[in-house]
DNA sequence: ACGCTAGGTTAACCCCGCTAGTATACTTAT
DNA sequence: ATAAGTATACTAGCGGGGTTAACCTAGCGT
């Protein structure tokens, strides 16, 4: 009765020491973020794929997600701090507040389409597919959020941009989303050149909020 | 050996003469229809739950459809046109061309969140789960972005708009799409009214691109 | 030495997409 | 009338997925 590897399993993990459950925790999410990587699809991250790259069985992952969603979102959860860290230093790029917030939205387009599964996942999933969090929660306090709205209040606040900057950063928003989401989804469709296009995507956008004289 | 009719099964279909082997595809795509709109859920349309509805064994699905995206695609296929004829009655609606290109925007956006099953399956899916004529020829040659592409190019025309019509298009489209398809993802989220922020993406999209003098 | 419990495993359920092989009823040719 | 042929559908089953209930066991605290 000692195992009797049926079909070509990895070599069975140790079982962590007491205390040191959530061990398992992290390994499950580098070999799920792995497995999302090298495939470079989402359908590939099975619950019973990512057990057997831990050398754990399915159920054991049930020990620490409550359910498959919460495993993709988790294992997509850095990428938002990661995607924050793009867009600010994109934007440190000009002193310009306008030209910096198109540098912004540069940025996030290209962040997106470099990784497009976990895009996916994060932002492009059906309700019911999403963890409540990341329906409101996260995102609202998404440093990149927030700091989008910052940016958009300094060009409030200086004249540059009339409205409520809630408002035109959700707008903001929806325009780099678009552009990115559409691109993952229909990648062989004949798109001009993509550094024209999320050019002139940005740039025409800023311009329709500019408040010119 | 009568039919146990296991799991309660509905009635059983009367075959097709022969000729007649399309009505199953018709059968077929209406109660795939129905299941869509009434559960609201893409994934209550399986195909085993689609043969039971026309009272059909699930492998007859498979002499008319490919595979289960086909499936899916050939439903949400007349809400191109639908979605052509909206916004076309939309655009009617004012002489101004701007005025008008924003009307036709506002319609897309609507179409879009009114039926958000079909609308995600058509522009939301992962390429993988995309039949190729969905990728690229039936979005290009759709009439919905032919009209697009001769109503900003009569604005290119008449010096409203400056730029390539089609990268203008695109751009427009990328715009709505990316309200829409966020509205459909994130349906908790704290969104602003709704008329306002539809409002204010359009206007200012445009006005973004008007040849201002 | 012993029990308790954190950290797992076994076995199974139910649903799914899809396929190979088979049966049945119409239509047409003889 | 009858036989052949074919469009139309079915039977049975494979392999894989998410998830759960029930069980085991290593090792720490007493």
């Amino acid at each position: 009765m000692t195992r009797a590897n049926t079909t070509s399993s990895s070599p069975r993990r140790t079982r962590a020491r007491r205390g040191e459950g959530e061990k398992l925790r992290e390994q499950i999410l580098e070999a799920g973020e792995r497995l999302l990587i090298e495939t470079g699809d989402e359908e590939a991250v099975t619950i019973r794929a990512v057990a057997e790259a831990v050398g754990v069985t399915p159920p054991s992952v049930y020990l620490h997600f409550a359910d498959k969603d919460e495993l993709l979102f988790a294992i997509c959860e850095r990428h938002f701090a990661q995607l924050d860290r793009v867009t600010e230093e994109a934007a440190a790029g000009s002193d310009d507040l306008l030209e910096s917030l198109a540098r912004r939205g540069r940025a996030y387009i290209r962040f997106g389409i470099e990784h497009p599964e976990q895009y996916r996942i994060l932002f492009m999933r059906p309700p019911s597919h999403t963890p409540e969090s990341f329906q409101v929660d996260r995102l609202r306090d998404a440093a990149a959020f927030g700091h989008l709205v910052e940016h958009v209040s300094k060009c409030v606040q200086t004249g540059l941009i009339d409205g409520d900057p809630l408002l035109v950063s959700l707008g903001l928003w929806a325009v780099v989303h678009g552009l990115t989401s559409l691109l993952i989804s229909k990648p062989e469709f004949p798109w001009p050149d993509l550094d024209v296009m999320i050019d002139h995507v940005c740039r025409t956008t800023i311009r329709g909020l500019a408040d010119s004289p």
